[in-house]
DNA sequence: TTCGGTGGATTTTTT
DNA sequence: ATCCACCGAA
């Protein structure tokens, strides 16, 4: 770029800027011109459009830098907000770099940690107190199966989980129990117990004084809507918000963005009981809402399932009227081939502003395609691969494998251990979510929170002190006799009822949770020292027998046990080194909102595993996408939701788009689950990749041309890469092995390989007239009658009853069906 | 109350 | 294949 002088058509809100050198110009090095003018807009609303890798993390930190620079904004008067802590940690770390310590006093944070800060300070305006528990998801699913079990709501057919997924839906949609049973069926029986579990839950809530994840979102909105003064505070604190991956965000995150955009004053109703008004002298731009930036993809909107509203983006100009909107396309990270992959298969996707990523730093490799017989396979030439591209000078920790499901990884990883390829699974199964975790962590809970009955009844009987259901019960009527929490009926073991020996072991257990309380939770008034946290867990740990019982066990998992809680106490040592002021209440709440995928690229040295969820916004040299198959990806569950498929695409287009230099596409032609194997077939995304940007190794043809099917990845060695040039596949040439001679050169790209074909065009029913009666065929489901049609245009949707296999919904313009 | 066995369901993605 | 809920025996 070299259009450094010229002007710019930036009015600084601060003031006139001295003519010549502005303040921030060091900030816009290497920045293209649409990069520079998302970094130096001043204005009410800015939406940066930023296609995969157009560099919106470094426009974003310059863009903060630079309102910090020109004195558009004090630190304390920003807000960015990311997806996740890592994201969020790392923005914190780069405008720091540009601008030094100044980046103290800004919040920097998830929606979630900023949430909660709230809801700490303002917890008591409505009936919680600071110290409150934050469920996660388990803890919510735990206490919704007690709820659907004491309704008996299972006899409706309502199972835990979807109860838990209705609640969740209807809360990012800021619906509550009342709100919602406004406009369902009441007559209904079973939405009758809905309505009445979902009251339950959140009455269960509050009396355990705690939140839920989607809680923490939607009620600080409530608290805006409830307390116009308090919401004032914030909107006259924060004067610049920035948001990213707004594609991501939900409704009731939406809400609390335009909440917190609102002028401050602007909602204030008649003042009841005449409150203190609050007058404020007019600081210059106090009546202006503060000024929002939010970047985002609607490309890489992969989190409509949980609740995600792409129209937040698509729609953003409309709700912000006058916004600017700047383009990022040019991209700083991937290879043309990569792009033009990426580009082919996202504009499958209808009813999308069309946008092409380029680059200028040409061609790069193709793409390597490889079909393996089974996912061991597939993994064996994954690890391979690994290897081959480390002897080529790319580091372990630039290679990434992505797969769709969690499941997935475990072939990768037994065949990784089997090759000595160091490798890390980032967000797996997560540490804070292991039994032994949760239970120390209920312990802490028990103290920070006795309110919270969940985490008292989780603690009750870990480790064994034989009080079993009986038992718990009989506290909870005593307490409940007696007006007391659950917490304090401990308190009162002989009163209860039960044997001496229970008795014994209730009235030990209260008496180590009221020491820990002393040690960690002084009321005296005074600070408990840094390290109250870490003592405190242990001596919970100790003194209970927990960890006793662990080492006396004959379960030899039982040790690893052990080995996780002395890594939790590190953890709380190494929190109360980072935060000497930190109680136990903050340390919850780090543990509650940080997640292992949080754990900062310590995948030295080792290769990335992950699903393509967890890959959005990271890059690497090489990328494998793994089970590249029908089923799998797009995933089977999302066909029969409307907008599954393309979300699906999208999830596709994320993990394509984290390659920088390599990118390999695999599959596995059978794949075991449930004990079972199944026949895999391509995924369609395949096809719709040019063939000329694509080399296969072994295409689907090839191995199904053979017929082969046995496994051979737990005993073949096989030639490196090098050796493995370019193998026909004409049938007869063997598999991709270690004694074959190389073929004479000939690329087996060609579409006519996919054994099982499935049609290589998208389908377009976008004119097909369809309603209600009329009597379709479906190449899957076979024939049905179409019930009702909902939506317009390209998102019709046929709800169609199908003969052998039920209700179905249907996206008409691309369901494989024809009118009968 | 605890333990062990059996049968059934289970796997989409996550702050 | 693996995890969980449920059941009957100690």
């Amino acid at each position: 770029m070299t259009d450094a002088n010229q002007p710019y058509i930036v009015v600084p809100a601060g003031g006139p800027q001295q003519a010549g050198v502005r303040p921030d110009e060091d900030l816009l090095e290497g920045l293209n011109r649409p990069q520079r003018d998302a970094v130096t807009f001043r204005g009410q609303a800015l939406l940066i459009v930023a296609g995969a890798g157009s560099g919106k993390t470094s426009v974003l930190t310059r863009r903060v830098a630079s309102l910090l620079r020109t004195k558009d904004a004090w630190p304390s008067q920003i807000l960015a907000i990311t997806f996740t802590n890592k994201a969020a940690g790392e923005m914190r770390e780069r405008v720091s770099q540009l601008i030094g310590d100044r980046a103290q006093g800004m919040w920097i944070s998830t929606f979630h940690s900023a949430c909660v800060r709230i809801l700490r300070r303002e917890a008591e305006q409505f009936g919680f107190t600071k110290s409150f528990t934050i469920y996660d998801s388990g803890d919510s699913r735990a206490l919704i199966k007690r709820l659907v079990k004491e309704h008996e709501a299972d006899t409706y057919g309502m199972t835990p989980s979807g109860v838990m997924s209705r609640i969740s839906k209807l809360k990012n949609e800021l619906a509550d129990a009342e709100s919602y049973a406004r406009s369902a069926n009441m007559t209904d029986p079973a939405e009758r117990i809905f309505v009445e579990l979902f009251a339950d839950y959140q009455r269960s809530l509050q009396k355990a004084n705690a939140f839920d994840f989607d809680d923490l979102i939607g009620q600080v909105v409530y608290l805006f809507r409830a307390f116009p003064q308090v919401a004032d505070s914030y909107r006259r604190r924060f004067r610049h918000i920035l948001v990213d991956e707004y594609q991501d965000t939900n409704h009731a995150q939406y809400a609390l963005i335009r909440e917190l955009t609102r002028p401050p004053g602007s909602d204030a109703p008649p003042m009841a009981g005449g409150g203190g008004m609050m007058i404020f002298d007019a600081e210059p731009d106090a009546e202006d809402g503060a000024s929002l930036t939010v970047v985002g993809d609607s490309d890489q909107s992969i989190y409509a399932f949980r609740g995600a509203d792409i129209r937040n983006i698509t729609e953003f100009e409309r709700d912000y009227p006058g916004a600017k909107v700047v383009l990022l396309e040019q991209n700083y990270r991937s290879t043309q081939n990569i792009l033009n992959a990426a580009n082919a298969v996202i504009s499958h996707n209808f009813d999308r502003k069309d946008k092409k990523l380029w680059t200028d730093v040409g061609e790069g490799e193709k793409i390597i395609g490889f079909t393996g017989y089974s996912q061991h396979d597939e993994a064996q030439f994954v690890a391979d691969e690994t290897e081959a591209l480390r002897k080529a000078g790319i580091d372990y920790s630039q290679m990434a494998v992505f797969y769709r499901t969690n499941s997935q990884s475990r072939a990768l990883e037994e065949i990784f251990i089997r090759s000595a390829v160091p490798y890390k699974i980032m967000g797996g199964t997560k540490f804070y979510e292991r039994a032994e975790i949760k239970d120390a962590l209920a312990y802490l809970v028990a103290v920070a929170n006795p309110a919270d009955e969940m985490a008292v009844r989780r603690i009750l009987n870990k480790p064994r002190r034989g009080i079993g259901d009986v038992t718990e019960t009989a506290i909870a009527r005593y307490a409940a006799d007696e007006g007391i929490t659950f917490r304090d009926a401990l308190a009162n073991a002989s009163a209860l009822g039960v044997g001496p020996k229970i008795q014994a072991g209730i009235a030990h257990l209260d008496a180590v949770l009221a020491e820990a309380s002393a040690l960690m939770v002084p009321s005296t008034g005074e600070l408990p020292p840094p390290t109250a946290v870490a003592d405190g867990l242990q001596l919970l740990l100790s003194k209970t027998g927990y960890t006793d019982a662990l080492r006396a066990s004959r379960d030899p998992q039982d040790e690893a046990r052990v080995e996780n809680l002395d890594e939790l106490v590190a953890v709380a040592r190494e929190f109360a080194r980072n935060n000497p002021e930190g109680t136990i209440v903050d340390f919850l709440t780090e543990v509650a909102l940080v997640s292992d995928a949080d754990d900062l690229e310590d995948a030295s040295g080792s290769v990335s595993l992950m699903t393509m969820h967890t890959a959005k916004g990271l890059e690497y040299d090489a990328v494998f996408v793994t089970g590249v198959e029908e089923d799998l990806i797009p995933h089977r569950i999302s066909a029969n939701e409307p907008g599954g498929p393309q979300e699906e695409r999208r999830l596709f287009y994320v993990g394509v788009t984290r390659a920088r230099k390599r990118l390999y596409l695999s599959l596995a032609m059978t794949r075991a689950q449930f004990g079972e194997v199944t026949v895999a077939m391509p995924s369609r995304f395949l096809q719709e990749i040019p063939t000329e940007l694509m080399h296969w190794r072994q295409s689907p043809g090839d191995v199904n041309s053979r017929g082969g099917t046995q496994s051979r990845a737990l005993n073949a060695r096989r030639g490196g890469p090098g050796s493995s040039g370019g193998f026909g596949g004409g049938g007869n040439t063997g598999r991709y092995g270690a004694d074959l001679v190389p073929l004479p050169r000939r690329e087996s790209s060609d579409i006519s390989k996919f054994a099982n074909r499935i049609p290589a065009k998208v389908r377009d029913n976008g004119d097909m007239e369809l309603g209600p009666g009329d009597r379709i065929r479906h190449d899957d489901f076979g024939e049905g009658k179409v019930d009702l049609v909902t939506g317009e245009g390209a998102k019709r949707v046929a709800h169609v009853r199908f003969d052998r296999v039920g209700a179905k919904k249907l996206l008409i313009k691309i369901a494989p069906i024809e009118k009968l």
